[in-house]
RNA sequence: GCGCCCGUAGCUCAGAUGGAUAGAGUGUUGGUUUCCGAAACCAAAGGUCACUGGUUCGAAUCCAGUCGGGCGCACCA
């Protein structure tokens, strides 16, 4: 309808237009007014074409609507404003989606912006969550959780081949002090006691892991299962298994959260596979590093940070933006196109020194690549008080302490429904609410009063596809009409924004259109046509509600 | 001190590409059910879009500065 209603547009601009103008070649932009009143769709060409042509824009809007063609889904066109242009479509223009949602079904909203010119879709990765295995996750994990795993529904909806990792920081300092922390739970010290590490992790779960290791006991973590020697002098076993113990344990938290990974990614795999290795001699060789005070430094003030970066330590150990580095020479080895990194705030000094490197080595990798998703802080609230602390982890609210106590749906729908960029309040008497205050059974609920409807009709939902939808005159079944002609665009716009909170607002209301529509109208009506035609209406809002919350994560029950 | 993010109704937050009278939920007040699920609907009230200046026909949106909050500024990740 858009593109429709541009090319009325282009062609009534070039008639108007004086002899060698270029007006007819400017861009057009149509929006959705917020009002009814301002109709269906609203353009402000003429108050951009009012300095080229040197004319009032209310004059304009009034020539370019004497010069518009005839068209089969206009109704009527109004000047408003300081020269607005107002499109009111015709009732079948309107009815027009009804067919296309029962043709297209779960594919209605998708599109193809990730398809190359041959129409293959190009390969998207989604890197999300890569906590370090040295604890349950908390609830920031599972923000980036609810939003990674909603970008990467949102991209598959605009036709890329996503993956979805996990990296498992599993080298470095916090795993050397969580191998202390579990040695000395075994030697039976507890965080109290005078002997306790320094940095060691306090929580009751630490505990829990040198029982098991005591117990000899074997744990399996996606592709590796490690069986506990009990041994408590030997430390490189109880790292192994603590680091396996608790990548299981985050499997679980996954698993209770509903997201799946494609692929586990290992920072000890880049230094066993000698890819760190690489990495820093290309680095080297690039010309881009320099030796000073016993350590190797990258000179990435050359791509635009404010200082130059520490490579590789005095004690001959790298920092931690080296195998960063390595591992994304590897994503890009992989053939991505893009990569998508969404990560907590607290690490966005990564993201200069990780394209830098990538820079350096001048391996053909774009400027900006990859792109970064950052999420802020969340705050747990309850009985208007702030939560800190978990008996389980000691410091933290763990992730699946929230999911047991406001339930999965709820949980996800909270953490992907904001901004990521804006902190975010987590108020758990608001999502344990089953009542209207809370905004994810206001729309399950719409889904599940639709299913209830059509279940008292009994009829068979397929055969709606063809039913007559002139009968839908009313202003509600009007206005959720156009909601749902706008959802493609809705998806199309939360996938280029990669803002999964689109979608979530975008839902609120139109669970907000249909429970209104529900209370204004009858469905179930004496008059057969009617009925069937408000059948078909309800029967296409629950299959984009059901889409939208499937772009969530969220269960769209037919019941409650 | 430097860098990044944020500041919109009492509270929690939307306002994609600059557009028309800045919206929703919650809270407050009042109303709606012999009828498809009241977990719903309708209505009223509630605003210096942090502040100041600038760009523009037009700014919550873009630019500069000020104030306030968060995060980062390790040879930690």
């Amino acid at each position: 309808m858009k593109a429709h209603l541009t090319e009325l547009l282009t062609l009534a601009a070039k008639s108007i237009a004086p002899e060698g103008s270029n007006v007819g070649t400017l861009d057009i932009q149509l929006e959705r007014p917020k009002t009814a009143q301002h109709g269906d769709w609203a353009t402000n060409l003429a108050m951009t074409l009012a300095k080229p042509l040197r004319q009032n824009p209310r004059a304009i809007a009034e020539a370019l609507i004497k010069a518009l063609p005839a068209s089969a889904y206009l109704g009527k066109v109004e000047i408003a404003g300081a020269g607005f242009i107002n499109f009111f479509l015709n009732a079948k223009a309107k009815q027009a989606v009804v067919g296309l949602i029962f043709q297209q079904t779960e594919r209605f909203g998708h599109n193809d912006t990730g398809h190359d010119a041959a129409g293959t879709p190009r390969k998207v990765q989604v890197e999300f969550v890569s906590a370090n295995p040295t604890g349950p996750l908390h609830v920031g994990h599972g923000r980036g959780a609810a939003v990674g795993d909603c970008l990467a529904r949102l991209l598959q909806a605009d036709g890329w081949d996503v993956t979805r990792e996990f990296y498992y920081n599993d080298a470095g300092v916090q795993i050397d002090n969580l191998t202390k922390s579990v040695q000395s739970r075994c030697h039976g010290l507890t965080p109290e006691d005078a002997g306790w590490p320094e940095d060691g992790y306090r929580g009751d779960y630490i505990a829990d892991v040198a029982a098991a290791y005591l117990a000899k006991a074997t744990v399996v973590a996606d592709d590796v299962q490690v069986t506990a020697s009990g041994d408590i002098e030997d430390a490189v076993a109880i790292r192994h298994f603590a680091v396996a113990y608790l990548r299981h344990e985050q499997d679980l938290d996954l698993r209770a959260f509903g997201i799946k990974f494609d692929v586990f990614s290992l920072e000890s795999a880049l230094y066993t596979e000698g890819k760190v290795e690489n990495t820093v001699k290309s680095l080297i060789a690039s010309g881009h590093t320099y030796e000073l005070d016993a350590a190797l430094w990258l000179r990435t003030t050359d791509f635009g940070d404010d200082k130059d970066r520490v490579m590789r330590k005095t004690d001959g150990g790298y920092t931690y933006f080296v195998p960063d580095v390595a591992y994304h020479v590897d994503k890009w080895q992989r053939g991505f196109a893009r990569v998508i990194n969404e990560q907590g705030a607290d690490h966005h000094s990564t993201i200069t020194r990780v394209r830098a490197g990538l820079q350096a080595l001048d391996i053909g990798i774009p400027l900006g690549w990859p792109d970064y998703v950052l999420h802020q802080m969340v705050t747990v609230m309850r009985g208007g008080e702030e939560v800190k602390l978990s008996k389980r982890a000691g410091s933290y609210v763990t992730l699946r302490d929230l999911i047991e106590e406001v339930g999965c749906d709820a949980t996800r729908y909270f953490l992907a429904a904001r901004r990521a960029d804006s902190q975010l309040v987590f108020d758990i008497d608001l999502a344990r609410a089953q009542t209207n205050d809370n905004p994810v059974y206001y729309i399950q609920y719409a889904h599940a009063r639709i299913c209830s409807v059509l279940n008292q009709w009994g009829g068979k939902v397929e055969s709606l596809q063809h039913a007559d939808l002139s009968p839908l005159q009313a202003v509600h079944e009007a206005a959720l009409m156009q909601r749902l002609s706008e959802f493609p665009e809705i998806v199309k716009a939360a996938a280029q924004e990669l803002a999964p909170h689109m979608i979530a607002n975008y839902l609120k209301e139109l669970a907000s259109d249909l429970h209104s529509y529900y209370n204004a109208e009858q469905f179930l009506v004496e008059n057969e046509a009617l009925k069937l035609a408000r059948m078909a209406l309800i029967s296409a809002t629950r299959q984009v509600l059901k889409n939208g919350l499937n772009l969530l994560g969220v269960r769209a029950p037919e019941k409650m």
